[in-house]
DNA sequence: GATACAGCCTCCATCAAGGGGAGGGTCAAG
DNA sequence: CTTGACCCTCCCCTTGATGGAGGCTGTATC
């Protein structure tokens, strides 16, 4: 005969524990003093509590584990429960590295765009960019509907998504109203989709700058660039593209002063 | 303006939920009707409502929630609890992992018990049995201390065992006392430990019978085996194997009329 | 015998993240 | 004006414990 105490030490549970096992009926000890309420526990006990500690670790419920002490004596009877609730834990594994993938994903868009601030001195550079497959749909109106045009692609293509968003300006010039763009999402394999048009985007050289702040000005960023252009005598290529390094994010739509958009125009010499 | 009903629709949150958030001070309606009591939501809120739900599709607490859209406006501040989250959420899926882990071995026994049963028609048979890689403890004493080894060898090498517990019984006949046995378990790969012998079980030839019961009614197989072996004329080597395919388990101790072992005699002609 | 202190008791409250339901007030349409 | 849908607050329930208040009990020591 043990009390409390000791028995909490040999059980491995707490005296709490082990009182709100007793009153669930769980464990309950082999005899309660009536005169002083002490519950005395004895060594077949100590095997239940074994068993109890076992299923416990394998996060079954306190319910499931009483149903398996009450009608099983044997483990081979237990097989469909234990099928059962390795389907549960199961499907947790699953939520849980979704989960994971998840803020991966967050946590390495982040530090990407961390990353091309710091090696940007915010000057145009010419570089070479290469090919890319992207999703996109060509839209007429005014550039604030871009966010439609890629609320729609995320739909399409949720999951063949890989890269971060883009946008190609057909206009030569400036418009605020019935400007001709084309919001792209870059994908990882050709799926077709009625209403988007799959393709790949030639890569080749450009010039580019990156523009930190909000978007209605990156029309400073563009004068930077066109003058550099037109100082080396450069000719440029339609459409234009923006690449959306930082903007609002999945989460939080975040400070537009930090948004991040890369202005690439592509040249022939 | 939206009553709670549409609100709720609109964000996908229950309206319990809405109105357990107000309590919380999560998402608060942009008003409240004072002499109703009414909760009005605008669009605001619904702005707040995503990034709440995409949050807690990652796991994050209420009051890790209520943390973030207080502290931050920007993605990138949120980097260190990203980090931190994702620690958390990866311990999870390793926990989860090792207790599925657990749980596919018991089944694999069990349905390996209840095959081994099945094609076995409790005759005695003659077989070739492989070698195997054991750590074993050579004992004396009474056979039912037999545990006390297995649980030394199970403390000693946990994870690199592999199979069925068996022992070696190097007595040529029953001693109830000052036996000479030797619990084994096999292993996955060689590891030197003190006081253990570690080494490769020599496969053969041998006569062996399922036996279905508790351990102290072994002795009616044992004469079973014995009288096959002495019609045949075959010469036995010591020492006997026995291999407990089913014994007490690690979780229930079970019914010991259901319990299975296998008695493996060598021969040689 | 008194006292100190450890150990035990019951009862109540708390956590997270809501769900269920009772009992009662409110809104809009017919 | 009524009806039915909608909304309100308040309280209890879940799981698996944990923490604390206030009060007994048991044993050792002085």
């Amino acid at each position: 005969m043990y009390s409390i105490g000791e028995f909490s030490k040999l059980s491995g549970f707490t005296i709490k524990t082990l009182r709100f096992y007793h009153e669930k009926q769980l464990l309950e000890p082999s005899a309660v003093d009536p005169a002083t309420g002490y519950r005395y526990y004895d060594n077949a006990n100590i095997e239940r509590a074994r068993i109890i500690r076992q299923l416990r670790k394998m996060e079954f419920s306190l319910s499931d584990i009483r149903d398996i002490l009450d009608k099983y004596d044997d483990q081979a009877e237990m097989l469909d429960y234990l099928e059962g609730h390795k389907k549960t834990i199961q499907a947790k594994i699953i939520q849980y590295q979704n989960v994971k993938k998840t803020i991966d994903n967050l946590i390495k868009n982040e530090k990407e765009a961390i990353m091309t601030m710091k090696d940007s001195g915010f000057e145009v550079e010419e570089k070479q960019v290469d090919p890319i497959l992207v999703a996109g749909v060509r839209m007429k109106g005014k550039y604030s509907d871009c966010s439609v045009g890629f609320q729609k692609l995320g739909r399409a293509f949720g999951r063949y998504i890989k890269g971060k968003p883009l946008c190609l300006y057909y206009d030569a010039e400036y418009r605020e109203e019935d400007a001709d763009f084309e919001p792209c999402m870059p994908i990882k394999q050709h799926v077709e989709k009625e209403g988007f048009s799959v393709r790949q985007l030639t890569g080749g050289k450009c010039v580019c700058l990156l523009h930190k702040g909000p978007y209605d000005q990156l029309g400073r960023s563009y004068a930077r660039i066109l003058e550099y252009v037109k100082q080396k005598g450069l000719k440029m290529n339609c459409p234009t593209r923006e690449v959306y390094i930082k903007g609002p994010g999945i989460i939080l739509k975040g400070n537009p002063k930090k948004y991040l958009t890369e202005i690439q125009m592509f040249i022939s010499d």
